[in-house]
DNA sequence: CTTGTTTGTGAAAGCGCTTTCGGTGAACCT
DNA sequence: AGGTTCACCGAAAGCGCTTTCACAAACAAG
């Protein structure tokens, strides 16, 4: 039995050196896995940090080395449509890889206006090594803003700037080229997009994708059936029944993500109208683990690219950076399926 | 023009108090408000901080006074109904009222089997000062670990333990049983309870909310129409498809968040039942920026309590704890709204 | 003109770690 | 045997801040 009632000293570095009758100096180097120690000595200081439950303190370890350890994520409160599950997904993805890797995530609100300047006081503090910047805007002032700080960081997605910046990204414009494609391979000629907004550059390259095919084949576009807006719900449910009171009604929509096409199902199931009978959808599917396109009716077809992935593999690509690796080595593009389900079918006869 | 060329030594303390003429202490007390600084000085040396944007390192800062100044929030990542827009509404409300005190969030993942190792390692490495305690179980080893690290924690909502600990949490109970009540004055008495997964405190105190007004209306509670699950659309769609199959079907479904709503108004819409006419229902509803109760058709009625807020006050009484307030002075329970909407009706008569 | 107070500041000791530098034996050559 | 190398370890500096303590100047009181 072990004195319990003892306020038990905290136990450093020193005091555990003083266990061991060895200097701090030896016993440092010994758990960071220097090679100049002995293996007897070695593992004679890790048995003993296990047996006291020696946790170095993180404070004067980063004081001591200058690094923090830590990556900060930091995001504007007030700017609802960016608070979505897309982004729950990719931080899970971010925290895990953290986890791994003994990183720590600094996850920092704030508002709009005060957005760079909380990147700047992050890094000045020293309390982040790096920076993960999410939903690019199409010309976004973070990327110049941490230039100049000289923070690492990396961009989850690709955007417009002046020099070379590390990303990763997806094929959005190939994958709604291809997802376009498909439809009008199945005949469809009025097809809608119901896109994010385009201040955002991966909507941008989505709809580029999408006129692309649509050119292709000789139509025009229409701007009656392309919504660019907050990926939700209910906006996926006002611009399909929108269109629907169209004239000539879309036969096939395109989904930016699965909750634009619950929104989209409901309003065609309100309207009588059969998927993929009249109406064939297509959605892109971050994978949530609360909604999965096999559980609707009927099962969805997708474009698909787990965003929390993104998260788990950005964060390997950050660490590189703070190690020293350029920018421009930092770049990669994550592979996009087309996942054939139910709700795709040849266009209806036209009326 | 300032000389932009010239590296740009580290702003610190120390070469800010050079460029002052004053001592490092000095500075110090100036800028962290210690009363016994002149006026003047006091001035000089904040004109001069944000001149030369200087900022404190925090890792400095920390060893010195002791303090993170950040605070933990650890989840499992394998376990995912947690993972789920409830938790990143109550991670915004924390992010934000860390950002308006100067805390920062530090964000974990863990496998369940490490979650407490987790909690421990961030306490002994000192890398926070407290911790948010989120969707604890009915028994939940947290709370006893978390004490004998000696670490403080609040928890969001409340359940069992042997000592006082510190809580916010909304009266599940009460809310689901006035919910229950309102139905069963609309005559409703085949009432189904779609309630998350009986593992978590809060979904046993809905059960109980509403087996009490159950039961106080002379009814037996029936296995048939009572599940506790993911609270996912797929499971209100599946379980809303089996209770409609059922000899006597329900005239009534509770849901436990909007996401089961969702699901519950598919299946009910898909059978080519009325809402309300056929079937009310009545969702509890945690306020996601991306699903709203008055965006469906009809308008649901709604247990209304913004988990956001949640997060911002929960961070609020976390600091009191960490101040050294006693954790049972740091209890609360927030009010819950009833929201009257169209999706509640006096249930059809009886075939 | 001393003596005590007050007010404002500097010097310096830490906080707990990492890491450079130097030193000690032992082993290894000639 | 002496010199050189090598493997291991201790001493100590330093990371950038806070905070205690002492102390000088200024000022009031006796």
């Amino acid at each position: 039995m072990l004195t319990r009632s003892t306020p038990m000293p905290p136990m450093n570095l020193k005091a555990l050196a003083a266990h061991l009758g060895l200097s701090q100096g030896t016993v440092s180097r010994a758990l960071n896995g220097y090679p100049s120690i002995s293996q007897e000595t070695r593992e004679r200081v890790s048995e003993a940090a296990i047996r006291f439950g020696y946790r170095p303190n993180q404070s004067a370890r980063a004081l001591a080395t200058g690094r923090a350890d830590a990556i900060g994520i930091v995001f504007a409160a007030d700017d609802n449509p960016l608070l979505d599950p897309h982004f729950l997904e990719f931080l899970a993805g971010a925290a895990e890889a953290g986890a791994a890797s003994d990183l720590s995530i600094n996850l920092a609100a704030t508002s709009p206006q005060e957005e760079l300047a909380r990147y700047e006081r992050l890094a000045r503090t020293r309390q982040v090594d790096g920076f993960l910047v999410n939903a690019p805007l199409v010309e976004d002032p973070r990327i110049e803003a941490l230039q100049r700080i000289g923070a690492p960081f990396i961009v989850h997605a690709r955007t417009q700037a002046n020099s070379p910046y590390a990303w990763l990204d997806i094929d959005n414009e190939g994958a709604f080229e291809r997802a376009t494609r498909l439809l009008l391979d199945f005949d469809h000629r009025r097809i809608a997009l119901l896109n994010g907004h385009l201040r955002y550059s991966y909507a941008t390259h989505r709809l580029a994708g999408y006129a692309a095919a649509i050119e292709e084949a000789g139509l025009t576009l229409d701007p009656d059936l392309i919504v660019s807006g907050p990926m939700t719900e209910e906006v996926g449910f006002r611009e399909t029944r929108r269109m629907l009171a169209l004239g000539e009604r879309p036969t096939a929509i395109l989904c930016g993500s699965m909750l634009v096409a619950l929104g989209v199902l409901r309003a065609l199931r309100d309207s009588g109208l059969d998927v993929p009978g009249d109406c064939s959808v297509i959605a892109h599917d971050d994978v949530f683990p609360f909604i999965t396109p096999e559980s609707l009716r009927p099962t969805l077809t997708t474009t698909r690219s787990p965003i929390r992935i993104h998260g788990r593999r950005i964060v390997a690509m950050l660490m590189a950076l703070i190690e020293g690796a350029p920018p421009e080595s930092q770049q990669e593009l994550l592979p996009m399926e087309l996942v054939m389900r139910d709700s795709v079918a040849r266009a209806p006869k036209r009326s």
